[in-house]
DNA sequence: GTCTATAATTCGATAGAC
DNA sequence: GTCTATCGAATTATAGAC
């Protein structure tokens, strides 16, 4: 009797999970590029055809490794003039909270030389970061809006994590939350300018 | 009769300048790793063996594209209230002005899957723009100022130039202008403290 | 499911004729 | 200076034994 779908199957589902952790951790240090589906299977701990096997091809892996969930907290729950400071706060728990071990530094480091990851970049800032911004400042202001807090804070990013540039590392944290928190609120509301007036 | 250094190599620069102008092109749009020593050379139109002679390696062509003066203007000769507008129109200028044929676009798209695009980009900021900061706000802001002009606006050039998020890409040139000069003159100068003050 | 062996390309770089 | 021919290495992906 052949079983259509078995109740167990954890042994696939750990190697599965191994391989894929293992793929976004050396995706996110050498890139998409120089990572090849040898090193994946060597980190991983098992055989390079067995990359293959369970996912395909290289490129279903990389699709697979750069899928994530922003977590974005929900706005309108925050006091109007703590939504700079909050976004700052959340943005730098991703990237230097408990948590960490998302595609956003992967995406990050892809996107700018890797048109697939730009193109889940474009998405993911759309079905996530957009509507949140919408709801808040109205759609008229909504599309500046977004683009600006966008540059502020993957800008931060790109320097202070992707380069590593070194005033940008050498700075506190509180004192960048701060910084880049009052840059938002500005963009988002400035003056108490409310979001629905002409 | 030998010439040890002729007055005339004409052939010669031309083929260079031709061979590194093709470089360029080609790690811009499609980044160093995709980018074969065969395209540059069938784009410079000549034998891809000349592309190894005249530079000795990818590496070294590489090297030579990323090469680049950010000329920034002095920012001693502008008024202090005006400082944010000034940099931030120098550098819609270099992205979006004439003379676009320069290293920056390439090495803000390899800077951050290429390690040594990364480090040419951190002594660029190092020579070029950190001095320029430290000689008007003071050596004591100097870092955390730096640090926060460079992620504001190598976070626009990062969405708008090289991801090309949508919101980012349809925000008109003079708005943007306007938004990031001002966020720029209150990370350098704020509330119109002097630099000099404790 | 797992591994060995290898197919099929592709690339950077070199050697050497002219 | 320029081109032909090719080397040697590395890569993704597959075929097939067990």
């Amino acid at each position: 009797m052949t079983q259509k779908k078995p109740v167990k199957s954890k042994k696939s589902d750990l190697t599965r999970a191994a391989i894929l952790a293992a793929a976004r951790e050396l995706f996110t240090s050498q890139g998409f590029d120089h990572t090849t589906v040898r090193d994946v299977a060597a980190k991983a701990k098992i055989d390079p055809a067995m990359v293959i096997r369970y996912f395909g091809s290289k490129d279903e892996l990389f699709a697979l490794a750069v899928e994530f969930d922003l977590r974005l907290p929900d706005l309108s729950k925050v006091p109007r003039d703590a939504v700079g400071a909050t976004l700052a706060a959340h943005y730098f728990g991703l990237w230097e909270g408990e948590n960490r071990n998302h595609g956003l530094p992967l995406l990050m480091r892809s996107a700018a030389s890797n048109e697939f990851a730009a193109a889940k970049m474009r998405e993911m800032f759309g079905k996530q970061v957009a509507p949140a911004i919408a709801a808040l400042v109205g759609p008229a202001q909504a599309a500046a809006c977004a683009g600006l807090v966008a540059s502020q804070l993957l800008g931060m990013a790109f320097c202070r994590h992707i380069i590593k540039l070194p005033p940008a590392v050498a700075m506190p944290r509180d004192a960048m939350i701060k910084a880049l928190g009052q840059t938002i609120q500005n963009y988002m509301l400035p003056r108490g300018i409310k979001p629905s007036e002409p």
